[in-house]
RNA sequence: GGCCUGGUAGUUCAGUUGGUUAGAACGCCGCCCUGUCACGGCGGAGGUCGUGGGUUCGAGUCCCAUCCAGGUCGCCA
C-alpha cells in the first residue's frame, strides 16, 4: 500500500523552496537517489525545478529505511527542514539549500520507465511519443508548454484589453470542400450526412461582425486532413481575431502591439514596430518566397536584361519564352561549396522544378564557370558584376518562367545560407507580406483560383482590373512572417454582396454552387455587414519559434505523427460495427496487395 | 503517392572483406560506502540484430519484399 499525503500539505515547489531554518513540505518526482550508505541524497523534481532531499544519522530510522526503497520517478511528498547545504551545486537554481527530511511519504511507485527522464535525451522520438506522459515529464517539454501558456495568457490580456470578446464558434460545421480536405463527423441522426470539423472559424467570426459583436478573439482549434510536416499536424490552435471598421493599416498596427507586448511578456525582448512590411511582389523577386527569411541576406539578383542576347541558349531560350534569368551569390561560399556539392544542389534545383543549375565558383584568379564557353567577350565579367560576385565566392544562377526561377532561388537561398552557416541562430525577424495577388492560375484546373480566400476583399484601385486582368489584381491580404516562418494569415473581406456575388461568378462558380456552400453567408450580408477584417495567428508555431524548438511535436502536448496517427493511444483506430450501424456507415477497404 | 535517412540489450550506439560464444556506455538487480549532485567501488542479469524470404558450408553484415519512424516533394483556398 502506497502511503497517503495524511497530515501533509506541500508549501512549496521543489524549485522555489525558500526560508533557511523553517520546516519545508515538497512533493514530486524521484528523479536520482544518491545513497552513500549512512548517507541518502534524493532530487525531488517538479515543473519548477529540482531539490535535494537529505536523510543522514539524525534521520528517524523508519524514515531512513523509507529513503533507501526510493527509486528513479517514484512520486514522493517529504517534509524536514530547509538548511543551507555543506558544499553547494551552482548548476541548479536551490543548489545552497537542501531539505533534511523528517517525514516521508512514498505516494507511488514508478516502473522503471523505459527511457530515462532526463533534460537532454538521445532517445529517439517515437519511443518517447508511445509514452508521452513520461516525455512529457521532461524538463524540456515542461518548459515548452509553459511557454506556449504564456503566449495564450499575453494574447487574451492584450486582447482582452483591447476590447476583444472571447466567443466559441462551432466545432461542428458545414463542410465546404474548399482547400484542404475536412475531418468529417459523420451523423446518427442525419442519415448519410456529416459534419466537418473546422479547418478554421473563418465563416462563423465573419457573421459575428455582421451580428455586430466587432471585436472577436478565440482560441480556435483547427483541422485539416492534410500530410502532416515538422511545422504542420492535423490538428492545430490560432488566435483567431476577426475586427469592423477597420482597414489594412489599422489591423497590422493592432496585431504589432500584440507582438510587442508578447515578445516582452515570454523573452524579455524589445521589438521595434512598425514592424517591416514588404509587398508579396518584392518578397518574390528578393527573396523568392513569400515567407522569406530576413535574418540574412543573399537576395536574388535579375540577370536578365544582360544575358536576353546572349549565345548561351539557356539563358537566352528562358528570356525568350517570357521567363527569366537570376542568381544568388554565396559570398565566400567557394570553400563549402565544392563542385560536389554544388552537383548536389543542381540535383536538389531539378528536385523542385529547375531544369538545371548555373553556377560561377570563383577560387582562385579564373572563375570556373559551368557555361564559360558559350560567353561572349566580356559577358561573364558583366554577369559577375551585376550580381555582385567577386573572389571567393558562388554564383548560382536559374533560368526559367518566373514561376520556377524565383521559387527556386528561394529555396535555393535557404539551402546553401544554412549551408555556408550565414544564418543566424536565434534573432526574431518579424516581417509583413502585403498585397497578395488575388487570383492564382491553377494549371490542373485550367482556371483561376483565389489565392486566399474567395471573400477577400481586393484592392481599391485593383478592382478596375477584375473583369480585364485577374493576374493584376492584389487583394487586402497580409500575412505575418517570423524568421522564414508564416506565423499568421489574414485579409479585409468583403462586405459588399454584389462585389461578392462577382468575384464568386470571376472564379467560376455557379448559381448553385454558391447556394449550396455558402448560401447562408451570402444571405447575411443582404443585412448589412460593416467593413471587417481579421487574422489566425498560428499558436503552436509562435510558440516554436519562441521555444526554439524544430517540431510542433516539441510544443504540442500530444501530437500526431507523420501519417497522423497518434503513437500512445494508437488512433485513428476500428470501431465496433454496433457503432457504425447506428451512424449509417458502410467501410469499404482498399486492397493490398 | 514519389524520393532520401534510419531500425542491433531497457536506452544511446559500435560491430572489419560474410567466419568462434554479438560488444561498450548509461539504465536495471545485488552487496559496500557520511557530503553526493553525471556520486564512487565490487559483482550480476539482460539480445528472435524490425519482420518475412533468398544467396551461402556459414548472414547483424549481401540480395528481394515488407513493416515502423523521421525528413522532403506533391498536398496544405
Amino acid at each position: 500500500m502506497p502511503d497517503t499525503m495524511k497530515g501533509l500539505k506541500r508549501t512549496h515547489y521543489c524549485g522555489e523552496v525558500e526560508g533557511i531554518g523553517n520546516e519545508v513540505t515538497v512533493a514530486g518526482f524521484t528523479q536520482r537517489v544518491r545513497d552513500k550508505g549512512g548517507l541518502i541524497f534524493i532530487d525531488l523534481r517538479d515543473r519548477t525545478g529540482i531539490v535535494q532531499l537529505v536523510f543522514d544519522d539524525t534521520t528517524a530510522a523508519e524514515v531512513f529505511e523509507k529513503a533507501k526503497q526510493v527509486k528513479s520517478e517514484y512520486v514522493l511528498m517529504a517534509k524536514g527542514l530547509l538548511r543551507q547545504r555543506e558544499s553547494v551545486n551552482t548548476e541548479i537554481k536551490t543548489g545552497n539549500v537542501e531539505v533534511l527530511v523528517s517525514d516521508l511519504r512514498i505516494l507511488s511507485k514508478a516502473q522503471t520507465p523505459p527511457f530515462e527522464i532526463t533534460n537532454e535525451t538521445k532517445t529517439n522520438e517515437e519511443l518517447r511519443l508511445k509514452y508521452r506522459y513520461l516525455d512529457l515529464r521532461r524538463k524540456q517539454l515542461q518548459d515548452n508548454l509553459i511557454m506556449r501558456h504564456k503566449i495564450a495568457k499575453s494574447a487574451r490580456d492584450y486582447f482582452y484589453d483591447n476590447g476583444f470578446l472571447e466567443i466559441e464558434t462551432p466545432m461542428m460545421m458545414k463542410s465546404t470542400p474548399e482547400g484542404a480536405r475536412d475531418y468529417l463527423v459523420p451523423s446518427r441522426v442525419h442519415e448519410g450526412k456529416f459534419y466537418a470539423l473546422p479547418q478554421s472559424p473563418q465563416i462563423y467570426k465573419q457573421l459575428l461582425m455582421i451580428s455586430g459583436y466587432d471585436r472577436y478573439i478565440q482560441l480556435a482549434r483547427c483541422f485539416r486532413d492534410e500530410d502532416l510536416r515538422a511545422d504542420r499536424q492535423p490538428e492545430f490552435t490560432q488566435i483567431d481575431l476577426e475586427m469592423s471598421f477597420m482597414d489594412v493599416d489599422e489591423i497590422l498596427e493592432l496585431t504589432e502591439g500584440f507582438i510587442k507586448k508578447l515578445m516582452k511578456d515570454t523573452l524579455d525582448v524589445d521589438i521595434e514596430t512598425p514592424l517591416p512590411r514588404l509587398t508579396y511582389k518584392d518578397a518574390m523577386e528578393r527573396y523568392g518566397s513569400d515567407k522569406p527569411d530576413t535574418r540574412f541576406g543573399m537576395e536574388i539578383t535579375d540577370i536578365s536584361d544582360i544575358v536576353k542576347d546572349s549565345d548561351f541558349s539557356v539563358f537566352s531560350g528562358a528570356i525568350a519564352d517570357g521567363g527569366s534569368v537570376r542568381g544568388i551569390v554565396a559570398k565566400n561560399g567557394a570553400a563549402t561549396l565544392t563542385r560536389k556539392e554544388i552537383d548536389k544542389l543542381t540535383e536538389f534545383v531539378r528536385g523542385i522544378g529547375a531544369k538545371g543549375l548555373a553556377y560561377v565558383r570563383w577560387v582562385d584568379d579564373a572563375p570556373n564557370c559551368s557555361f564559360a564557353k558559350f560567353m561572349k567577350e566580356g559577358e561573364l565579367e558583366k554577369i559577375l558584376s551585376a550580381l555582385g560576385c567577386e573572389k571567393g565566392d558562388v554564383a548560382l544562377i536559374v533560368a526559367d518562367k518566373n514561376k520556377v526561377t524565383l521559387p527556386v532561388l528561394g529555396a535555393l537561398r535557404l539551402k546553401v545560407g544554412k549551408q555556408i552557416g550565414i544564418v543566424p541562430e536565434g534573432g526574431f525577424n518579424y516581417l509583413w507580406i502585403t498585397e497578395f495577388p488575388f487570383f492564382e492560375w491553377d494549371e490542373e484546373s485550367q482556371s483561376w483560383l483565389a489565392m486566399h480566400h474567395p471573400f477577400t476583399m481586393p484592392m481599391d484601385e485593383c478592382l478596375e482590373f477584375l473583369d480585364t486582368d485577374k493576374g493584376k489584381v492584389r487583394a487586402k491580404a497580409y500575412d505575418l512572417v517570423l524568421n522564414g516562418v508564416e506565423l499568421c494569415s489574414g485579409s479585409i473581406r468583403i462586405n459588399d454582396p454584389e462585389l461578392q456575388a462577382k468575384m464568386f461568378r470571376l472564379l467560376g462558380l455557379t448559381d448553385e454552387e454558391i447556394e449550396a456552400k455558402f448560401g447562408f453567408l451570402v444571405d447575411a450580408y443582404k443585412y448589412a455587414a460593416p467593413p471587417h477584417g481579421g487574422l489566425g495567428i498560428g499558436l503552436d508555431r509562435l510558440s516554436m519559434i519562441l521555444c526554439g524548438a524544430e517540431s510542433l511535436r516539441d510544443v504540442t502536448a500530444f501530437p500526431k505523427v507523420k501519417d497522423a496517427s497518434e503513437l500512445m493511444s494508437q488512433c485513428p483506430s476500428v470501431v465496433d460495427e454496433k457503432q457504425l450501424e447506428e451512424l449509417h456507415i458502410k467501410t469499404v477497404l482498399s486492397e493490398k496487395e
